[in-house]
DNA sequence: GTCTATACTTGGATAGAC
DNA sequence: GTCTATCCAAGTATAGAC
Protein backbone atom coordinates (compact mmCIF):
# COMPACT_ATOMS: atom_id res chain seq x y z
CA UNK A 1 0.00 0.00 0.00
CA UNK A 2 2.74 2.74 -0.30
CA UNK A 3 2.72 5.29 -2.59
CA UNK A 4 3.17 4.22 -6.44
CA UNK A 5 3.12 5.84 -9.50
CA UNK A 6 4.31 8.24 -11.35
CA UNK A 7 3.63 11.24 -9.89
CA UNK A 8 4.91 10.58 -6.21
CA UNK A 9 8.53 10.39 -7.78
CA UNK A 10 8.26 13.47 -9.39
CA UNK A 11 6.69 15.31 -6.44
CA UNK A 12 7.59 15.71 -2.43
CA UNK A 13 5.19 14.59 0.15
CA UNK A 14 3.24 18.13 1.15
CA UNK A 15 3.29 19.54 -2.26
CA UNK A 16 0.07 20.56 -3.08
CA UNK A 17 0.60 24.52 -4.63
CA UNK A 18 1.40 22.69 -7.73
CA UNK A 19 -1.10 20.07 -9.57
CA UNK A 20 -4.52 21.69 -9.12
CA UNK A 21 -6.06 18.78 -10.66
CA UNK A 22 -4.68 16.70 -7.79
CA UNK A 23 -5.84 19.16 -5.02
CA UNK A 24 -9.15 18.84 -6.93
CA UNK A 25 -9.19 15.07 -6.93
CA UNK A 26 -8.62 14.57 -3.35
CA UNK A 27 -11.48 17.48 -2.65
CA UNK A 28 -13.72 14.63 -5.06
CA UNK A 29 -12.68 12.15 -3.12
CA UNK A 30 -13.42 12.99 0.21
CA UNK A 31 -17.09 14.47 -0.94
CA UNK A 32 -17.80 10.86 -2.94
CA UNK A 33 -16.78 9.03 -0.05
CA UNK A 34 -19.37 11.36 1.82
CA UNK A 35 -22.33 10.70 -0.01
CA UNK A 36 -21.21 7.23 -2.22
CA UNK A 37 -19.79 5.82 0.39
CA UNK A 38 -16.48 3.68 -0.23
CA UNK A 39 -18.12 1.21 -2.56
CA UNK A 40 -19.62 3.99 -4.67
CA UNK A 41 -16.11 6.01 -4.78
CA UNK A 42 -14.68 4.86 -7.65
CA UNK A 43 -12.29 6.32 -9.87
CA UNK A 44 -14.53 7.33 -12.94
CA UNK A 45 -17.30 8.88 -10.10
CA UNK A 46 -14.99 10.92 -8.69
CA UNK A 47 -13.35 12.09 -11.50
CA UNK A 48 -16.62 12.97 -12.79
CA UNK A 49 -16.87 15.41 -10.04
CA UNK A 50 -13.47 16.94 -10.01
CA UNK A 51 -14.30 17.57 -13.80
CA UNK A 52 -11.19 15.91 -15.45
CA UNK A 53 -10.31 12.35 -17.03
CA UNK A 54 -10.80 9.27 -14.58
CA UNK A 55 -6.76 8.58 -15.95
CA UNK A 56 -5.53 10.90 -13.60
CA UNK A 57 -6.72 9.49 -10.79
CA UNK A 58 -4.16 6.55 -11.87
CA UNK A 59 -1.27 9.36 -13.10
CA UNK A 60 -1.99 11.08 -9.59
CA UNK A 61 -2.51 8.31 -6.89
CA UNK A 62 -1.13 4.87 -8.96
CA UNK A 63 -4.32 3.73 -7.57
CA UNK A 64 -8.06 4.65 -6.15
CA UNK A 65 -7.47 3.45 -2.69
CA UNK A 66 -4.39 5.84 -2.81
CA UNK A 67 -6.45 8.49 -3.83
CA UNK A 68 -8.96 7.28 -0.94
CA UNK A 69 -5.97 7.65 1.56
CA UNK A 70 -4.94 11.22 0.63
CA UNK A 71 -8.80 11.88 0.91
CA UNK A 72 -8.52 10.36 4.50
CA UNK A 73 -5.10 12.17 5.52
CA UNK A 74 -6.47 15.36 4.09
CA UNK A 75 -9.72 15.54 6.36
CA UNK A 76 -7.79 14.02 9.17
CA UNK A 77 -4.89 16.45 9.69
CA UNK A 78 -7.34 19.45 8.64
CA UNK A 79 -9.66 18.22 11.53
CA UNK A 80 -6.54 17.19 13.65
CA UNK A 81 -5.70 21.13 13.35
CA UNK A 82 -8.74 22.29 14.31
CA UNK A 83 -9.92 20.15 16.69
CA UNK A 84 -6.15 21.19 18.60
CA UNK A 85 -6.84 24.87 18.49
CA UNK A 86 -10.56 24.64 20.09
CA UNK A 87 -8.85 22.09 22.88
CA UNK A 88 -6.36 25.31 23.75
CA UNK A 89 -9.16 26.94 25.61
CA UNK A 90 -10.06 23.44 27.71
CA UNK A 91 -9.70 23.26 31.20
CA UNK A 92 -12.28 21.85 32.79
CA UNK A 93 -14.41 18.75 32.74
CA UNK A 94 -18.00 21.39 31.84
CA UNK A 95 -15.53 22.83 28.62
CA UNK A 96 -14.29 19.44 27.39
CA UNK A 97 -17.98 18.53 26.68
CA UNK A 98 -18.91 21.96 25.60
CA UNK A 99 -16.37 21.19 22.98
CA UNK A 100 -16.20 18.03 21.86
CA UNK A 101 -20.25 18.88 21.42
CA UNK A 102 -19.53 21.62 19.37
CA UNK A 103 -16.74 20.00 17.00
CA UNK A 104 -19.19 16.85 17.24
CA UNK A 105 -21.94 18.56 15.57
CA UNK A 106 -19.53 20.23 13.24
CA UNK A 107 -17.96 16.99 11.99
CA UNK A 108 -21.69 15.06 11.60
CA UNK A 109 -22.84 18.19 9.79
CA UNK A 110 -20.05 17.97 6.91
CA UNK A 111 -19.80 14.47 6.91
CA UNK A 112 -16.27 14.60 7.98
CA UNK A 113 -16.57 11.31 10.25
CA UNK A 114 -18.47 9.79 7.54
CA UNK A 115 -15.04 9.63 5.49
CA UNK A 116 -13.37 7.95 8.36
CA UNK A 117 -16.27 5.00 9.03
CA UNK A 118 -16.45 4.50 5.26
CA UNK A 119 -12.61 3.68 5.01
CA UNK A 120 -13.18 1.61 8.29
CA UNK A 121 -15.81 -0.59 6.75
CA UNK A 122 -14.10 -0.52 3.13
CA UNK A 123 -11.21 -1.67 4.53
CA UNK A 124 -12.77 -5.23 5.28
CA UNK A 125 -12.40 -5.91 1.22
CA UNK A 126 -9.38 -4.55 0.32
CA UNK A 127 -6.09 -6.28 1.75
CA UNK A 128 -3.77 -4.07 3.62
CA UNK A 129 -6.12 -1.27 3.90
CA UNK A 130 -6.44 -1.87 7.22
CA UNK A 131 -3.26 -1.14 8.29
CA UNK A 132 -3.23 2.09 6.64
CA UNK A 133 -6.60 3.21 7.44
CA UNK A 134 -5.43 2.14 11.47
CA UNK A 135 -2.27 3.88 11.36
CA UNK A 136 -4.50 7.30 10.49
CA UNK A 137 -6.50 7.18 13.42
CA UNK A 138 -4.11 6.33 16.47
CA UNK A 139 -3.40 10.12 15.87
CA UNK A 140 -7.09 10.95 16.74
CA UNK A 141 -6.23 8.62 19.59
CA UNK A 142 -3.49 10.42 20.90
CA UNK A 143 -5.09 13.64 21.18
CA UNK A 144 -8.11 12.19 22.57
CA UNK A 145 -6.20 10.86 25.29
CA UNK A 146 -4.02 13.83 25.46
CA UNK A 147 -7.00 15.79 25.77
CA UNK A 148 -8.51 13.89 29.11
CA UNK A 149 -5.82 13.78 30.23
CA UNK A 150 -5.03 17.19 30.68
CA UNK A 151 -8.54 17.98 31.87
CA UNK A 152 -9.15 14.24 34.37
CA UNK A 153 -5.25 14.02 35.11
CA UNK A 154 -5.00 13.51 38.73
CA UNK A 155 -8.96 13.71 39.78
CA UNK A 156 -10.93 10.69 40.91
CA UNK A 157 -12.15 10.40 38.00
CA UNK A 158 -9.39 10.25 35.89
CA UNK A 159 -7.92 7.55 38.27
CA UNK A 160 -11.28 5.59 37.59
CA UNK A 161 -10.75 4.98 34.03
CA UNK A 162 -7.26 5.16 32.63
CA UNK A 163 -7.43 8.20 29.49
CA UNK A 164 -6.40 5.10 27.17
CA UNK A 165 -9.76 3.43 27.56
CA UNK A 166 -11.68 6.48 27.36
CA UNK A 167 -9.75 7.78 24.25
CA UNK A 168 -10.61 4.84 22.44
CA UNK A 169 -14.35 4.61 23.17
CA UNK A 170 -14.57 8.64 22.52
CA UNK A 171 -13.72 7.29 19.39
CA UNK A 172 -15.73 4.33 18.89
CA UNK A 173 -18.81 6.56 20.14
CA UNK A 174 -18.71 8.89 17.47
CA UNK A 175 -18.21 6.69 15.16
CA UNK A 176 -21.21 4.88 15.93
CA UNK A 177 -23.28 7.86 16.63
CA UNK A 178 -21.97 8.72 12.66
CA UNK A 179 -23.04 5.70 10.95
CA UNK A 180 -26.64 6.20 13.11
CA UNK A 181 -26.80 9.54 12.26
CA UNK A 182 -25.90 8.94 8.64
CA UNK A 183 -28.55 6.00 8.57
CA UNK A 184 -31.52 7.51 9.91
CA UNK A 185 -30.82 11.15 8.93
CA UNK A 186 -31.56 12.73 12.35
CA UNK A 187 -28.66 14.06 14.53
CA UNK A 188 -30.91 15.13 16.79
CA UNK A 189 -30.83 11.76 18.58
CA UNK A 190 -26.70 11.95 18.90
CA UNK A 191 -27.03 16.23 20.14
CA UNK A 192 -30.01 14.65 22.97
CA UNK A 193 -26.87 12.95 24.33
CA UNK A 194 -24.45 15.52 24.72
CA UNK A 195 -27.16 17.44 26.55
CA UNK A 196 -27.07 14.75 28.91
CA UNK A 197 -23.32 14.82 29.38
CA UNK A 198 -23.44 17.99 29.73
CA UNK A 199 -25.96 17.55 33.26
CA UNK A 200 -23.76 14.40 34.08
CA UNK A 201 -20.83 16.68 34.28
CA UNK A 202 -21.87 18.98 36.91
CA UNK A 203 -22.44 15.96 39.29
CA UNK A 204 -19.36 14.90 38.47
CA UNK A 205 -17.58 17.79 39.19
CA UNK A 206 -19.62 18.61 42.48
CA UNK A 207 -18.81 14.79 43.80
CA UNK A 208 -14.84 14.99 42.75
CA UNK A 209 -14.80 18.03 44.38
CA UNK A 210 -15.82 16.25 47.81
CA UNK A 211 -13.64 13.34 46.89
CA UNK A 212 -16.74 11.25 47.12
CA UNK A 213 -15.82 8.90 43.84
CA UNK A 214 -12.44 7.78 45.75
CA UNK A 215 -14.83 6.81 48.93
CA UNK A 216 -17.22 5.33 47.05
CA UNK A 217 -14.97 2.95 44.94
CA UNK A 218 -10.89 2.92 45.41
CA UNK A 219 -9.75 1.57 42.42
CA UNK A 220 -7.50 -1.44 42.70
CA UNK A 221 -4.11 -1.48 43.12
CA UNK A 222 -2.66 -3.66 40.13
CA UNK A 223 -5.54 -1.81 37.76
CA UNK A 224 -3.66 1.59 38.04
CA UNK A 225 -1.75 2.31 35.18
CA UNK A 226 1.35 4.90 35.30
CA UNK B 1 -36.53 -2.85 -1.77
CA UNK B 2 -39.69 -5.05 -1.71
CA UNK B 3 -39.38 -9.16 -2.12
CA UNK B 4 -39.06 -9.43 -5.58
CA UNK B 5 -38.29 -12.97 -7.45
CA UNK B 6 -40.15 -15.76 -8.62
CA UNK B 7 -39.19 -17.65 -5.01
CA UNK B 8 -41.06 -14.99 -2.90
CA UNK B 9 -44.42 -15.99 -5.16
CA UNK B 10 -44.17 -19.65 -4.64
CA UNK B 11 -43.02 -19.67 -0.76
CA UNK B 12 -43.89 -18.17 2.56
CA UNK B 13 -41.82 -16.14 4.63
CA UNK B 14 -40.71 -17.77 7.13
CA UNK B 15 -40.45 -21.23 5.24
CA UNK B 16 -36.71 -22.44 5.44
CA UNK B 17 -37.49 -25.95 6.10
CA UNK B 18 -37.48 -26.36 2.11
CA UNK B 19 -35.19 -24.86 0.11
CA UNK B 20 -31.44 -25.67 1.53
CA UNK B 21 -30.02 -24.04 -0.48
CA UNK B 22 -31.66 -20.69 0.54
CA UNK B 23 -30.26 -21.27 3.63
CA UNK B 24 -27.19 -22.23 2.67
CA UNK B 25 -26.95 -18.77 0.50
CA UNK B 26 -28.34 -16.99 3.42
CA UNK B 27 -25.59 -18.00 5.75
CA UNK B 28 -22.46 -17.58 3.37
CA UNK B 29 -23.64 -14.12 2.87
CA UNK B 30 -23.07 -13.72 6.85
CA UNK B 31 -19.91 -15.20 6.14
CA UNK B 32 -18.78 -12.93 3.05
CA UNK B 33 -20.06 -9.77 4.86
CA UNK B 34 -18.22 -10.60 8.11
CA UNK B 35 -14.88 -11.19 6.27
CA UNK B 36 -14.59 -9.54 2.80
CA UNK B 37 -17.70 -6.62 3.61
CA UNK B 38 -20.06 -5.15 1.72
CA UNK B 39 -18.29 -4.35 -1.25
CA UNK B 40 -16.37 -7.64 -1.17
CA UNK B 41 -20.24 -9.39 -0.61
CA UNK B 42 -21.02 -9.85 -4.94
CA UNK B 43 -23.16 -12.99 -6.05
CA UNK B 44 -20.43 -14.84 -7.06
CA UNK B 45 -18.38 -15.01 -3.75
CA UNK B 46 -21.53 -15.56 -1.80
CA UNK B 47 -22.48 -18.45 -4.20
CA UNK B 48 -18.85 -19.39 -3.71
CA UNK B 49 -18.71 -20.34 0.05
CA UNK B 50 -22.19 -21.65 -0.45
CA UNK B 51 -21.03 -23.95 -3.09
CA UNK B 52 -23.60 -23.39 -5.47
CA UNK B 53 -24.33 -21.93 -8.87
CA UNK B 54 -24.38 -17.64 -9.11
CA UNK B 55 -27.67 -18.04 -10.86
CA UNK B 56 -29.42 -19.29 -7.68
CA UNK B 57 -28.20 -15.56 -5.95
CA UNK B 58 -31.40 -13.76 -8.19
CA UNK B 59 -33.43 -17.12 -8.34
CA UNK B 60 -34.02 -17.00 -4.63
CA UNK B 61 -33.49 -13.87 -3.48
CA UNK B 62 -34.01 -11.23 -6.56
CA UNK B 63 -30.79 -9.35 -6.52
CA UNK B 64 -27.77 -9.22 -4.23
CA UNK B 65 -29.32 -6.76 -1.60
CA UNK B 66 -31.89 -8.58 -1.02
CA UNK B 67 -30.13 -11.49 -0.31
CA UNK B 68 -28.23 -9.54 2.13
CA UNK B 69 -31.22 -8.05 3.65
CA UNK B 70 -32.07 -11.42 4.45
CA UNK B 71 -28.76 -12.17 5.67
CA UNK B 72 -29.19 -9.54 8.15
CA UNK B 73 -32.71 -10.23 9.43
CA UNK B 74 -31.64 -13.89 10.31
CA UNK B 75 -28.23 -12.33 12.23
CA UNK B 76 -30.75 -9.92 13.49
CA UNK B 77 -33.37 -12.77 14.71
CA UNK B 78 -31.48 -15.12 15.57
CA UNK B 79 -29.25 -12.29 18.07
CA UNK B 80 -31.99 -10.58 19.36
CA UNK B 81 -33.79 -13.96 20.63
CA UNK B 82 -31.33 -14.82 22.52
CA UNK B 83 -30.30 -11.09 23.83
CA UNK B 84 -34.48 -11.34 25.02
CA UNK B 85 -33.62 -14.81 27.00
CA UNK B 86 -30.29 -13.38 28.35
CA UNK B 87 -32.17 -10.25 29.74
CA UNK B 88 -35.16 -12.09 31.59
CA UNK B 89 -32.94 -12.76 34.31
CA UNK B 90 -31.62 -9.24 34.58
CA UNK B 91 -32.71 -6.89 37.81
CA UNK B 92 -29.93 -4.83 38.86
CA UNK B 93 -27.40 -2.28 37.18
CA UNK B 94 -24.76 -4.72 38.05
CA UNK B 95 -26.46 -7.24 36.19
CA UNK B 96 -27.28 -5.88 33.00
CA UNK B 97 -23.49 -4.77 32.94
CA UNK B 98 -22.52 -8.39 33.43
CA UNK B 99 -24.86 -9.44 30.89
CA UNK B 100 -24.16 -6.47 28.32
CA UNK B 101 -20.50 -7.05 28.45
CA UNK B 102 -21.12 -11.08 27.94
CA UNK B 103 -23.06 -10.64 25.38
CA UNK B 104 -20.73 -7.85 23.61
CA UNK B 105 -18.13 -9.40 23.68
CA UNK B 106 -19.57 -13.12 22.42
CA UNK B 107 -21.25 -10.87 19.47
CA UNK B 108 -17.56 -8.87 18.46
CA UNK B 109 -15.95 -12.45 18.98
CA UNK B 110 -18.36 -13.69 16.28
CA UNK B 111 -18.48 -10.97 14.02
CA UNK B 112 -22.67 -10.10 14.78
CA UNK B 113 -22.07 -6.81 14.27
CA UNK B 114 -19.91 -6.68 11.61
CA UNK B 115 -22.49 -7.60 9.53
CA UNK B 116 -25.08 -4.59 10.52
CA UNK B 117 -21.87 -2.46 9.96
CA UNK B 118 -20.78 -3.21 6.89
CA UNK B 119 -24.26 -3.24 5.68
CA UNK B 120 -24.97 0.63 7.35
CA UNK B 121 -21.70 1.64 5.21
CA UNK B 122 -22.52 -0.06 2.70
CA UNK B 123 -26.34 1.72 2.16
CA UNK B 124 -24.50 5.05 1.43
CA UNK B 125 -23.79 3.34 -1.94
CA UNK B 126 -27.07 1.86 -2.75
CA UNK B 127 -29.98 3.63 -3.18
CA UNK B 128 -33.14 3.21 -1.04
CA UNK B 129 -30.73 0.45 1.03
CA UNK B 130 -30.67 2.88 4.18
CA UNK B 131 -34.14 2.51 4.94
CA UNK B 132 -34.52 -1.00 4.89
CA UNK B 133 -31.54 -0.88 7.10
CA UNK B 134 -32.98 1.25 9.71
CA UNK B 135 -36.04 -0.67 9.93
CA UNK B 136 -33.74 -3.40 11.00
CA UNK B 137 -32.39 -1.59 13.84
CA UNK B 138 -35.03 -0.33 15.13
CA UNK B 139 -36.05 -3.50 16.93
CA UNK B 140 -32.99 -3.75 18.84
CA UNK B 141 -33.14 0.47 19.81
CA UNK B 142 -36.57 -0.90 21.16
CA UNK B 143 -35.10 -4.15 23.07
CA UNK B 144 -32.51 -1.81 25.08
CA UNK B 145 -34.78 1.15 25.78
CA UNK B 146 -36.90 -1.93 27.29
CA UNK B 147 -34.35 -3.41 29.23
CA UNK B 148 -32.60 0.20 30.28
CA UNK B 149 -36.14 1.17 31.58
CA UNK B 150 -36.65 -2.21 33.50
CA UNK B 151 -33.71 -1.44 35.62
CA UNK B 152 -33.24 1.66 35.52
CA UNK B 153 -36.79 3.05 35.77
CA UNK B 154 -37.73 5.17 38.48
CA UNK B 155 -34.42 5.58 40.15
CA UNK B 156 -32.47 8.79 40.06
CA UNK B 157 -30.16 7.70 37.34
CA UNK B 158 -33.04 7.00 34.71
CA UNK B 159 -34.69 10.03 35.28
CA UNK B 160 -30.87 11.39 34.46
CA UNK B 161 -31.11 10.91 30.39
CA UNK B 162 -34.18 9.44 28.98
CA UNK B 163 -33.84 5.71 27.77
CA UNK B 164 -34.43 6.41 24.14
CA UNK B 165 -31.38 8.48 23.98
CA UNK B 166 -29.53 5.75 26.22
CA UNK B 167 -30.79 3.11 24.06
CA UNK B 168 -29.38 5.01 20.60
CA UNK B 169 -25.95 5.85 22.23
CA UNK B 170 -26.01 1.90 23.47
CA UNK B 171 -26.25 0.90 19.97
CA UNK B 172 -23.94 3.83 18.60
CA UNK B 173 -21.09 2.28 20.95
CA UNK B 174 -21.56 -1.07 20.12
CA UNK B 175 -21.28 -0.43 16.68
CA UNK B 176 -17.96 2.28 16.92
CA UNK B 177 -16.48 -0.51 19.04
CA UNK B 178 -17.07 -3.28 16.64
CA UNK B 179 -15.42 -1.03 13.99
CA UNK B 180 -12.56 -0.47 15.72
CA UNK B 181 -12.43 -3.60 17.41
CA UNK B 182 -12.45 -4.98 13.58
CA UNK B 183 -9.81 -2.67 11.86
CA UNK B 184 -7.60 -3.01 14.56
CA UNK B 185 -7.29 -6.68 15.85
CA UNK B 186 -7.18 -6.02 19.46
CA UNK B 187 -10.52 -6.71 21.16
CA UNK B 188 -8.78 -5.90 24.84
CA UNK B 189 -9.48 -2.07 24.24
CA UNK B 190 -12.97 -2.76 23.94
CA UNK B 191 -12.84 -5.45 26.39
CA UNK B 192 -11.54 -3.22 29.09
CA UNK B 193 -13.97 -0.60 28.56
CA UNK B 194 -16.61 -2.63 30.08
CA UNK B 195 -14.51 -3.81 33.07
CA UNK B 196 -14.74 -0.06 34.05
CA UNK B 197 -18.38 -0.23 33.32
CA UNK B 198 -18.45 -2.79 35.99
CA UNK B 199 -16.97 -0.65 38.49
CA UNK B 200 -18.57 2.58 37.88
CA UNK B 201 -21.77 0.60 38.38
CA UNK B 202 -20.90 0.10 41.96
CA UNK B 203 -20.38 3.99 42.34
CA UNK B 204 -23.63 4.37 40.46
CA UNK B 205 -25.48 2.19 42.78
CA UNK B 206 -24.58 3.57 45.85
CA UNK B 207 -25.06 7.03 45.03
CA UNK B 208 -28.48 6.02 43.64
CA UNK B 209 -29.61 4.27 47.08
CA UNK B 210 -28.70 7.32 49.13
CA UNK B 211 -30.76 9.73 46.72
CA UNK B 212 -27.75 11.85 46.05
CA UNK B 213 -27.92 12.24 42.29
CA UNK B 214 -31.43 13.88 42.58
CA UNK B 215 -29.98 16.27 45.01
CA UNK B 216 -27.14 17.73 43.03
CA UNK B 217 -28.34 17.92 39.63
CA UNK B 218 -31.90 17.73 39.37
CA UNK B 219 -33.62 17.55 36.30
CA UNK B 220 -34.98 20.51 34.03
CA UNK B 221 -39.00 20.15 33.97
CA UNK B 222 -38.98 20.37 30.61
CA UNK B 223 -36.83 17.56 29.24
CA UNK B 224 -38.45 14.84 31.70
CA UNK B 225 -40.23 12.84 29.70
CA UNK B 226 -43.30 10.46 29.87
C1' DG C 1 -0.17 16.97 -17.48
C1' DT C 2 -4.14 15.88 -19.71
C1' DC C 3 -6.77 13.52 -22.96
C1' DT C 4 -8.64 9.36 -25.96
C1' DA C 5 -8.79 4.78 -26.71
C1' DT C 6 -8.59 0.40 -25.31
C1' DA C 7 -7.47 -4.08 -22.93
C1' DC C 8 -8.88 -6.64 -19.28
C1' DT C 9 -11.63 -8.05 -15.19
C1' DT C 10 -15.47 -8.49 -12.32
C1' DG C 11 -20.14 -8.29 -11.28
C1' DG C 12 -25.42 -8.13 -11.96
C1' DA C 13 -28.79 -10.27 -14.24
C1' DT C 14 -31.40 -13.26 -17.70
C1' DA C 15 -32.45 -17.22 -21.01
C1' DG C 16 -32.83 -21.65 -21.62
C1' DA C 17 -31.33 -26.61 -21.14
C1' DC C 18 -31.85 -30.21 -17.90
C1' DG D 1 -34.48 -26.07 -8.54
C1' DT D 2 -30.19 -26.12 -10.43
C1' DC D 3 -26.98 -25.60 -13.99
C1' DT D 4 -24.49 -23.52 -18.31
C1' DA D 5 -23.96 -19.94 -21.21
C1' DT D 6 -24.22 -15.41 -22.16
C1' DC D 7 -25.15 -10.33 -22.35
C1' DC D 8 -24.22 -6.05 -20.61
C1' DA D 9 -22.59 -2.50 -17.52
C1' DA D 10 -19.04 -0.70 -14.76
C1' DG D 11 -14.58 -0.64 -12.98
C1' DT D 12 -9.21 -0.77 -12.93
C1' DA D 13 -5.42 0.17 -15.29
C1' DT D 14 -2.25 1.13 -19.25
C1' DA D 15 -0.57 2.95 -23.86
C1' DG D 16 0.03 6.50 -26.54
C1' DA D 17 -1.39 10.93 -28.89
C1' DC D 18 -1.31 15.76 -27.87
Amino acid sequence: MAKSGKASRLMAEGDLRSAPVRQALVEAAIETLKTDGFSGASARAIARRAECNQALVFYHFGSVVDLLLAALDSVSTSRLRHYSAAAENVGTLAELVEVATTIFLEDLENGYITVLAEMIAGASSTPGLGLEVAARISPWKRFAEQVINSVLGGTALGDLIPSGDLAHSTVALYLGLELLSHLEGNREASQALFEHAKRLTVIAEALGAGGMLGAVAPVPKEEQET
